[in-house]
This record gives structure tokens, C-alpha cells and sequence, in this order.
RNA sequence: GCCGGGAUGGCGGAACUGGUAGACGCGCCAGACUCAAAAUCUGGUUCAGGCAACUGAGUGGGGGUUCGAUUCCCUUUCCCGGCACCA
């Protein structure tokens, strides 16, 4: 037997067995149980990172695993190819963004490869290839039919100098990324998505999702929000028309002083009309993102329109304000403020000398006034004429009856949720399937024409959309009237094609239709695991996308996904350098070195090529564009994937982040090589005797027990806890069990060969390669992978005596070990007659002794 | 700003249902092997006191519930993810 561990060597061949075998193949077989276990496909960016490597091993683990528990398992591979970053390293190395895709997709498809994922590579797909996003379009044209689809304006960043739309990514501090220019929003008409009409379905459904993480559950229904409130119409002084705002609040609405209206409100563009301040001032908040963090945090600011509304119950006249904290997007554009009792009218009310007028009280105690901050909580109603002394509740009913008797107000559900805008102004992305005619208007591109294919030889210069300056593409004729007629160049967003793609792998070659039967028996996807930072959009949009299918009767699901395990981040720190342009240079950690004082504190940072200092960004999640990944190839080339894949998953449980650190590749390959010294060294002792269960020692015994307890606890944390960590842990622990038993003896040669044998097979789907290999060194024919999990031995995992703790009023002042059978009464006698416990009973009574069977005894004195 | 999550030894983490805090690994220390080093093996390793038995403190900070709290509740600080055009 060889001595030594040889990675490379093993999994050259164990890799190759696999191919030969044909072992990852996967076919739809009615007879056996199914599981499509599916990892969120890649952004093919140019290589693997850390990222990926976590979350395709963590999908890989728990295929195999179920593979051996007997299930039909599928495990597809794709590229979510379109986007971005494409286009970015098109300007910046003059190739065309298919070139750089393709070339990208084969380098990863090489490094999934050497990992040794069980993935039937039959399936793979590509979003930006033309078999694949055709069904994005034939989708869109049956959106548009059933009105799901629509056209109307939205608000982008427009970069004045470059004359293009960017995406909030390439806005940085209000500037565009390559100009420097002050972001302004910019109203051009759009594609959208009717995802509002799905909206309560979408919040309902989360509750038949036990499987998913209370946590996303609760952000999408927070991202929903579904509220109900009022809606209240306002009339506005001296015209015809009313001014209508939604409030969660409306048992407030007495203490309303002022009505706040957004920038873009048309009662505010109107008002501006003869008041050039105004005019100005609603300019001003057009400079800056639309992005809503950066809305949410800028400086309160506004000005008086000089126009004036009516109270709706009390006639009183309020004045309008424009607002920079009412977002034109949510509700109607448009809020009743009441300083008293909204933290953000407050603050607004107290910088403008606007009145803050109290109408709720606590339940029990007073307000003191005047009020230093807004007083948010529920109460009773106060100086609001015939509605005092109202609970929340009734103040609502009360007031809205009161409001639709004068028809200025009926109450309403609202929702957070907006719906999908769908357009990019960019290159590389499936093109939208219209054509604008100037006799028939927008005209859908028939079936029969799609897909509607995009050049693959452009190159953008980071001004507008190159589709829009190519002629090629975007003269065409009109279906309808046969007129020349323009092709719409807008494509859609990425996300659309995200939306179905685990649909697509059930049926990758069915070019006559979007899916077929293939897909109704993989979906839903039995285990799906992504990023957290997918919880919302990516999540949403595929439910909805499902939906809406669903009702089209592509498909008989209501949700895509049974089970999501959200692995977190791989976090890196990031180092960064200011140029004297405001751009900012990103440098791999690779690229920096860490400057340390005689105490090893840190003192800062240099790049190693130069030696010049570097600032540190913090730590942040790997990614392209911040420079920060770790390139996984290093480890695989210096270790092997086995170590790759097992120090991933003994560094940190899946759920949370994983701040990167080069320390623990070590310890992985160690154990790695110990496993196969142990190995090697049982199997050398020649062929297992029996086991004599009628003679087993209390080691062999505990030995035995280990072993079996070992099976249970793996099972149950790959298959139920998902906790990887703890089942390497516990297998650790099983081998240092082990390897302190001598093999002399019969029995313990039988123990350490059953042992071993278990050990494979519980480390087989974390570790493939190395337990294919030893597996065949025992004797064993054919694939482990094939071969069934193991069953714990009843009879082994029985025990005779346990220890129980002992605690003097919760702390810890004894052990003792009683029989498995021992009853309360004799347990109570034990403890208290236990040395320790009995230097803290003398001259103490005891109130009460608490007996936590098979854990522990509490004495209180 | 809003929504969601997190914080445990020198480090990554464990403690699953309120019941022994620190499993397992890294690092470090000591020893064995070696001419030496690497590798490997053995032992130790939360902090403070003590020769030891043991005692005290201890899970970001403050408060609470409980016989008993890393775990539940309130509050606070810091960190991470998302915020609709990065994917």
C-alpha cells in the first residue's frame, strides 16, 4: 500500500473513474425518489472564487449525500453569463463581451471540473446563448398579451458627460464612475413587470415555506409590505382638484400640520411653474442617485409651494411642501405630516417652524411637552375634537367613516412592493422582442421571428447603448404594415434571466418549447443554496417568475423552491488607493503586504510590487469589483481539492460569514494525511477477522460506540443541520478514538477495520476522492459514492452507566456516574453524598433539589 | 435612514429543546525522533490565584426573568448583508 497521501495523483484517476463510469450522468427515472439540489449558477467573471467554492461544495456535499441515501439526484451546472462586467472588461481590453464570456465559462467550467463536483455537465447551459434566452422573449410576448407586461417611465442615473445611463453600481458618491459628474435623475420610458399583482400571493405563499430560513422570509415580507391604512384626499385650495397621500396613521390625521409632496409630485411641478426658487429647488433634488439608500440619508431640506389644502374633516387650512424625504414611488407620492408623532415630520417641522400639534397620549401617563423627538407609539387620542379618547383601532374606524361620508377618504391596502422594471440601456442583455412602427406604434416581434438574436461583435465605448448606433441591428421592418421600422435596443435585466433557469436544466434541449414534462418531474428544486444577498431580489423575482408561468400552464408549482439554505459571505478585506481623478484603484490582498510593529500590531499596509502605502477599506464580501477575492486555484494546485473542499467546510458553518485566512489549509491536508495513515496502516494489518461481540472490553465497547454514535450525529448535521463543521468535528473525534487503539487483538482489528470502512462512507460526500480511493484499497468494488450510507447498531450504542453533573445553586461542584436505570430517590442520595457537595451542605439547609434526568442535579440552599 | 443577521479563548468555531461554556481544528509552549531542520508523534494550553486539591471571574456593554441564561426579554455599542440598474 502507498505510503504517502498523493492528492494530485488520486484525483486524477478518481475524476477520470467517474468519466469512464459514467457515474454522473443523471436520467429521469419514475421509480426512484428525485432530489434536484441546485447552487445558484455563476456569473462567469473570469475565474473561481472563494464564493464559489463554498457554495458549490456545500451543494456537492449535501447531492452525494442524498445520492446515498438512495435518491434520484440531479446537480446541473449553468452560467448566468449576460451583464455588466462584460462590457466593463470589453472597453477596458477592446474584446467583445461574447469573446470574454465564452473564454471566462470554459477557464471556471476547468476549475469546477478539478473539484470533482458531481454535476451531468449535459445540462449546462449559457443565459447569454441564443437557445436559451429566445424563451426570455417568447415569456416577455406572452407578459405583454396578458397585460403583465407594460410600458411607462422611469427614473435612472444619467451621466451628463458621457451621455449614458448608470448603474447604481457605477455611481459613487453621487458621481459617475468614469466622469466624475454629478449623477442627475432622468425620466425615460420603460418595460415593467406586473409583479404587484402577485403581490399578496407572494406573501401569503411564504408561509407554506417552512423549508426556507425564518429570516428571508421575514425580508421578503418586509420588501412586500402589505399594509393597511387610509387614503385621504386633501382638496387644495382654489382648484379642482384634491390632493390624495396613504397613512398607516390615520388616527394622527387631526394632528396633521403641513402636507409634504415629492419633487416630481405634478402638484409641485405646477407650483414651480411660476416661482423660480421653486423651480430650483426642485432642480436641486433632481442632482444625485435614485438609489434609496442614498435618499434615505441625504439632509432633510424643503420649500413652501405657497399652496394650501384643506383639512378634509376640519376645512383648517395647511400648506404644501415640496420634500426631499417623500419618495415619489411609494404610495401616492405625497404624505399628511404630523410632527408630533413622526419622527421625520418632526425634524422637517422643528428646521422649517412648521407647527407640532400633540393628538395622541400614552395609555397611561401624559407627553411632556414641548416634545424633544416625535412620540411614534399607538395611544389614545387627544385635542382631536369628537374623536378624543379613541384607541388606535377605533380612532382609525372612526376617522375613516368620517372621511368617506365627505368622499375624501376610503381605506386601502398598500404595498412596498414595486413593480419590476425590466429595460437596460446596455449591450450585452437579451434584447427586448419589440419594433417600433410609426404607423402601428410598438408592435410585438411574432414567435415565428425569435429569437431575436444580438450581434455578438461589439464593442462598447462607454457612451450609451452600442445597439442604439447599430444600424444592423436596429433597422428592421414592421410585422404588421411592412414599413421600415426601428427594433427596440434596450435589453432586459439579468435578473430575468435568473428567474427560470433551474426550469430550464430539467429540459436544456427541448428547443420546441420553453419547458416539457422532464421539468414536472425535477421541480420544485428540492434544496436550493445561494448567498444571502440573493434573499430578496433574485428569491422574489423567481417566485414570481414560477407564478406566473404557472398561470400561463407551462408548469403545475406554486413556489420553485422547497428548501433554501443562504450561506453567507466570504469576506475579504479590501485595499484601495485614490487617485488625484477621484477614481479609485482596487488591489488584491494578494498584491498587498501587511506592515506589522515588534509587537505584531498592525501598522499598515504597502503594495508588495512597489512598496508604497495602500489604504484598507475594511473587510467586505469578495468580489470583482472591489478586488478582494482569494483565487481557490493556489490551494487546489498546492493541496488538492479534497483539502479545498474540506477546509471550506470545516472553517464555519454554511449560515454564516466566513471571513477569509490563510491559516487551517494546513490542519485540513493534516487530517487528510492522517485518515490516510490510518488507513493504510489497518489496512496492512491484513484481511478483518470477525468481530466477538461476547468478548468486547469497556475500550472496545466505548470503541464500538463511538463508531455508531459517530453514524447518527453525521447523518443528522449533513442531512437535517447542514452544520458541515461539526460533522468533520465529530469524525475527527472518531478517528483519534481509533488510532488509540492498538490492533493486536482480534477484536480490535475487526474494530478498526469496521470503523474505517464507516469513516469513508460518512466523509465520502465532503471528501470524494480520497474515500473513492481507500474504498477500492479495502476491497470494495466499484463506486462508494453507489454504495448506501450506513445504519447505527443498536445494540452498540447501548450504555450501562452515565455521568451526571452536580451543581450547588447552578454552579458546578461534582460528578457523579449512576446507573443508565438509576431512580430519582438514589440519584438525589448520590449527590448529596458526593465530597465536594457535602463541604457546601454543612451548615446549610436545603430548600429544593431539581433532578434534570440524564443530565444533571441542582442543590439550592 | 429603513429591513434582516451577527458578536463566545491568541484565532476559526462547539454547546441542537434554558441544564458541565470552550468539542474539533489552527496557533503557541514543552517533550520524543533527528547531526540538524522539515515532517510526524506525545502532552499542555480561557483568564486570575494556588505546589495541588480547588477557588474566583468569564460568552460585545448595561439591566431583567429563572434553582439554573451563550440560549428568553428590555436596552445599548460595533460589525456584516439588502435597499429595487453589481450579480
Amino acid at each position: 500500500m502507498e505510503t504517502r497521501y498523493n492528492p494530485r495523483q488520486i484525483e486524477t484517476e478518481v475524476q477520470s473513474l467517474w468519466q469512464q463510469t459514467n457515474a454522473l450522468k443523471v436520467t429521469e427515472d419514475p421509480d426512484k425518489e428525485k432530489f434536484y439540489c441546485l447552487c445558484m449558477f455563476p456569473y462567469p467573471s473570469g475565474k473561481l472564487h472563494m464564493g464559489h467554492v463554498r457554495n458549490y461544495t456545500i451543494g456537492d456535499v449535501i447531492s452525494r449525500y442524498q445520492r446515498m441515501h438512495g435518491k434520484n439526484v440531479l446537480q446541473p451546472m449553468g452560467w448566468d453569463a449576460f451583464g455588466l462586467p462584460a462590457e466593463n472588461a470589453a472597453m477596458s481590453n477592446n474584446v467583445p463581451p461574447s469573446r470574454w464570456t465564452l473564454d471566462n465559462i470554459a477557464y471556471m467550467k476547468k476549475q469546477l471540473l478539478a473539484l470533482g463536483f458531481a454535476i451531468d455537465w449535459d445540462r449546462e447551459l449559457a443565459t447569454c446563448l441564443p437557445d436559451y434566452y429566445k424563451w426570455n422573449q417568447w415569456l416577455f410576448l406572452r407578459m405583454l398579451e396578458k397585460g403583465l407586461a407594460y410600458q411607462t417611465t422611469g427614473t435612472v442615473n444619467w451621466d451628463p458627460i458621457d451621455q449614458t445611463v448608470l448603474a447604481n453600481e457605477q455611481v459613487i458618491d453621487g458621481r459617475g464612475w468614469r466622469t466624475g459628474a454629478v449623477v442627475e435623475k432622468r425620466e425615460i420610458p420603460m418595460y415593467y413587470l406586473r409583479i404587484t399583482a402577485y403581490a399578496d400571493e407572494l406573501l401569503d405563499c411564504l408561509d407554506k415555506l417552512p423549508g426556507w430560513p425564518e429570516r428571508v422570509r421575514t425580508m421578503q415580507a418586509n420588501w412586500i409590505g402589505r399594509s393597511t391604512g387610509v387614503e385621504i384626499g386633501f382638496p387644495v385650495v382654489g382648484r379642482d382638484t384634491i390632493l390624495k397621500v396613504f397613512t398607516t396613521r390615520a388616527d394622527t390625521l387631526m394632528g396633521a400640520t403641513y402636507v409634504a409632496v415629492a419633487a416630481e409630485h405634478p402638484l409641485a411641478k405646477q407650483a414651480a411653474e411660476r416661482q423660480p426658487a421653486l423651480a430650483a429647488f426642485i432642480e436641486e433634488c433632481r442632482q444625485g442617485a435614485v438609489m434609496e439608500a442614498d435618499l434615505a440619508t441625504q439632509e432633510k431640506k424643503g420649500m413652501d409651494t405657497g399652496l394650501f389644502v384643506h383639512h378634509p374633516l376640519t376645512g383648517e387650512k395647511l400648506p404644501v411642501w415640496v420634500a426631499n424625504y417623500v419618495l415619489m414611488a411609494y404610495g401616492e407620492g405625497a404624505v399628511m405630516a404630523v410632527p408630533a408623532h413622526d419622527q421625520r415630520d418632526f425634524e422637517f417641522a422643528l428646521r422649517y417652524k412648521l407647527p407640532i400639534k400633540t393628538v395622541i397620549r400614552p395609555v397611561t401617563g401624559e407627553l411632556l411637552e414641548p416634545l424633544t423627538e416625535a412620540w411614534t407609539e399607538y395611544g389614545i387620542t387627544i385635542h382631536s375634537g369628537e374623536f378624543n379618547g379613541l384607541d388606535f383601532a377605533g380612532a382609525v374606524e372612526a376617522i375613516a367613516t368620517a372621511l368617506a361620508q365627505k368622499q375624501l377618504g376610503k381605506k386601502r391596502t398598500q404595498y412596498r412592493l414595486r413593480d419590476w422594471g425590466i429595460s437596460r440601456q446596455r449591450y450585452w442583455g437579451c434584447p427586448i422582442p419589440l419594433i417600433h412602427c410609426e404607423h402601428c406604434g410598438v408592435v410585438p416581434v411574432p414567435d415565428t421571428q425569435l429569437p431575436v438574436k444580438l450581434p455578438e461583435d461589439l464593442v462598447p465605448d462607454g457612451s450609451g447603448n452600442p445597439l442604439a448606433k447599430n444600424p444592423a441591428f436596429y433597422q428592421c421592418t414592421c410585422p404588421k404594415c411592412g414599413k421600415p421600422a426601428r427594433r427596440e435596443t434596450d435589453t432586459m435585466d439579468t435578473f430575468v434571466d435568473s428567474s427560470w433557469y433551474y426550469l430550464r436544466f430539467c429540459n436544456k434541449d427541448q428547443d420546441a418549447g420553453m419547458v416539457d414534462a422532464r421539468s414536472k418531474y425535477w421541480m420544485p428544486v428540492d434544496q436550493y443554496i445561494g448567498g444571502i444577498e440573493h434573499a430578496i431580489l433574485h428569491l422574489l423575482y423567481s417566485r414570481f417568475w414560477t407564478k406566473v408561468m404557472r398561470d400561463i400552464g407551462l408548469i403545475n408549482i406554486d413556489e420553485p423552491f422547497s428548501n433554501l439554505l443562504t450561506q453567507g459571505m466570504v469576506l475579504n478585506e479590501i485595499f484601495f488607493r485614490k487617485a488625484d481623478t477621484g477614481r479609485i484603484q482596487y488591489f488584491n490582498p494578494a498584491e498587498v503586504e501587511i506592515k506589522r510593529d515588534e509587537a505584531g500590531q498592525r501598522i499598515g499596509a504597502v503594495l508588495k510590487a512597489d512598496g508604497t502605502a495602500i489604504e484598507s477599506g475594511g473587510i467586505g464580501t469578495m468580489s470583482k469589483s472591489k478586488n478582494n477575492g482569494v483565487d481557490p486555484q493556489s490551494l487546489i494546485d498546492s493541496y488538492g481539492a479534497d483539502t479545498a473542499r474540506l477546509f471550506m467546510m470545516f472553517t464555519s458553518p454554511p449560515e454564516q460569514t466566513l471571513e477569509w485566512s490563510d491559516s487551517g489549509v494546513e490542519g485540513a491536508y493534516r487530517f487528510l494525511k492522517r485518515l490516510w495513515k490510518f488507513a493504510t496502516d489497518t489496512i496492512d494489518m491484513g484481511k478483518a477477522p470477525a468481530l466477538d461481540k461476547t468478548t468486547l472490553t469497556e475500550e472496545q465497547r466505548a470503541a464500538r460506540r463511538k463508531i455508531h454514535e459517530t453514524i447518527a450525529k453525521v447523518d443528522d448535521d449533513l442531512g437535517r443541520r447542514f452544520t458541515f463543521n461539526t460533522a468533520i468535528a465529530a469524525v475527527m473525534e472518531l478517528i483519534n478514538t481509533l488510532t488509540r487503539l492498538d490492533g493486536t487483538s482480534t477484536n480490535n482489528h475487526a474494530i478498526l477495520h469496521e470503523g474505517l470502512e464507516i469513516t469513508l462512507l460518512l466523509l465520502c460526500p465532503i471528501v470524494p476522492h480520497i474515500t473513492q480511493n481507500l474504498w477500492q484499497a479495502i476491497g470494495h468494488e466499484g463506486l462508494i459514492m453507489d454504495a448506501h450510507w450506513p445504519t447505527s447498531d443498536e445494540e452498540a450504542l447501548k450504555r450501562n452507566e452515565i455521568e451526571l453533573i452536580i451543581q450547588v445553586n447552578g454552579k458546578l461542584r461534582g460528578k457523579i456516574n449512576v446507573a443508565v436505570d438509576a431512580d430519582e430517590a438514589t440519584i438525589k442520595s448520590l449527590a448529596m453524598a458526593n465530597d465536594n457537595v457535602v463541604r457546601y451542605l454543612e451548615n446549610n439547609t436545603v430548600k429544593k433539589v431539581i433532578v434534570v434526568p440524564g443530565r444533571l442535579v441542582n442543590i439550592v440552599i
